[in-house]
DNA sequence: CGCTGTCTTGAAGCGTTTCAACACAAGTGG
DNA sequence: CCACTTGTGTTGAAACGCTTCAAGACAGCG
């Protein structure tokens, strides 16, 4: 229960993360990937070991499917290394960027805990090696480790706050606010100087409007002296106050 | 982990439900409040009484503030008789209704399994009786039968999936096709004439809308023949499949 | 290098909000 | 029980914010 340090099981920010990764990812044994996330990593490490005994690793190419809606699931997925999108489709169509997650982030509660099929999508952003734990298996653990569920629960009801926060910002903030407000949000764990996460195309889709209104916004937001943009995605704040209080 | 059975431990549709709580709420015991709880009532009588033993019952008036966001809690609430409805304030001020809790919903999570302090608001629709049970309490309770967590967690998946699609609602439909939407999730457990479960101001708050333009929509629905308002606030649908295909 | 996808910018159009005024219903107290 | 008050729903007209479509500039990748 406990556990109000709130980076100790959140998503990663989606936003403007330093590449943690490196140039040794495939370096990198399915051991790191239980170890790296929130809800395993406090085990002892024999109980980690017995995990790692059960999980399985793969590995998607950029703008590989990893599930669709509608697919059957009986598996958590846990990012080992990479980036992956997880999106839903409107029924016109239309998609909507949901999160990013990045690694140790977990994905697939919802096949796991309720349904048997993904009501979203998950494709890879970049090259990505994935683990899975079965449902025989996780339930197991948590029948042996209640503890694991205690970090699920915490999990899962901080991105339900998530969520809902942004929900509320979509009924309740115009385009420009959103985007003010995901800029602020990008300085919350880095410098005043960043790379967008992803590109306006994405982030359209993740603020609910169109790239068109991204790029038109962010030009204004620079001609009023709060931010500059620079090549390569990158974005500097010069006035978060000013961000802050006037949007 | 099973429990395909989406009944199950689901969120009452917040729509158009029949008053199940009769004449006889006065009669209601505690008890009826842990077995009405899909998270609660599988479990053996004699681990129930045990449960019953630690649980407050406490009642609010209509209108009464249940918790404010910013209010510290370590109390899981369980909707005993009544309404309750949960919404956000937007920085702005806006209000925005997330859902309304209906006997057997539970609300408080977030603050239980996270956070200790509220992001939303709950507060009484009518005269409402709620069941309180103490972080501490549910924890020992957790540890003891895990059951109780796999409910839990499935139950609180059921949330995100249902939330992530009205986020990805928000982002990519009309209101008008949010309000068409909102009328067939009505009709899916009840018949083709319900009442609407909240008020046009409230319907707007829960669609990102006004209620202007909640009203001048279902003018216009009526008009082409789609559903015909009645008074009290009830509704029919006329064309349901049209409802459905043309929005 | 050239191709493909991303970003930019303009102009027109549309859906929704806003404000205001009025009708109506529900709840309260004399 | 009616009059009064208060809140909810309706309707119109104007304004606004965002989308759409189209066309061109730019960057990234094979």
């Amino acid at each position: 229960m406990q556990n109000n340090n709130p980076n100790n099981t959140s998503y990663n920010n989606h936003c403007c993360h330093t590449h943690i990764q490196g140039h040794d990812n495939k370096v990198k044994s399915q051991k790191s990937c239980i170890s790296l996330v929130p809800i395993f990593n406090h085990l002892e490490n024999h109980q980690m070991e017995e995990i790692i005994k059960v999980i399985k690793s793969v590995s998607y190419k950029k703008g590989e499917i990893i599930y669709r809606a509608g697919d059957q699931s009986d598996s958590l997925y846990i990012v080992s290394s990479g980036k992956i999108k997880i999106y839903r489709l409107s029924e016109s169509g239309k998609e909507q960027l949901l999160h990013i997650l990045l690694p140790g982030d977990f994905t697939g509660e919802l096949a796991l805990f309720r349904e048997s099929v993904h009501e979203s999508f998950a494709e890879a952003m970049e090259d990505t090696s994935i683990c899975m734990i079965t449902r025989s298996d996780l339930q197991k653990f948590l029948e042996k480790y209640p503890s694991i569920a205690l970090k699920i629960l915490s999990e899962l009801s901080g991105r339900l706050d998530a969520i809902e926060k942004q929900t509320t910002s979509f009924a309740t903030n115009s385009v420009e606010k959103r985007i003010a407000d995901f800029l602020v949000e990008c300085t919350k764990n880095q410098e005043m100087e960043f790379t967008l996460p992803m590109s306006q195309k994405d982030l359209a889709s993740y603020l609910g409007t169109t790239p068109e209104t991204i790029s038109r916004k962010l030009s204004s937001l620079e001609d009023e002296g709060y931010i500059k943009q620079l090549p390569r995605r990158r974005i500097r704040i010069l006035d978060l106050d000013g961000l802050i209080q006037n949007y």
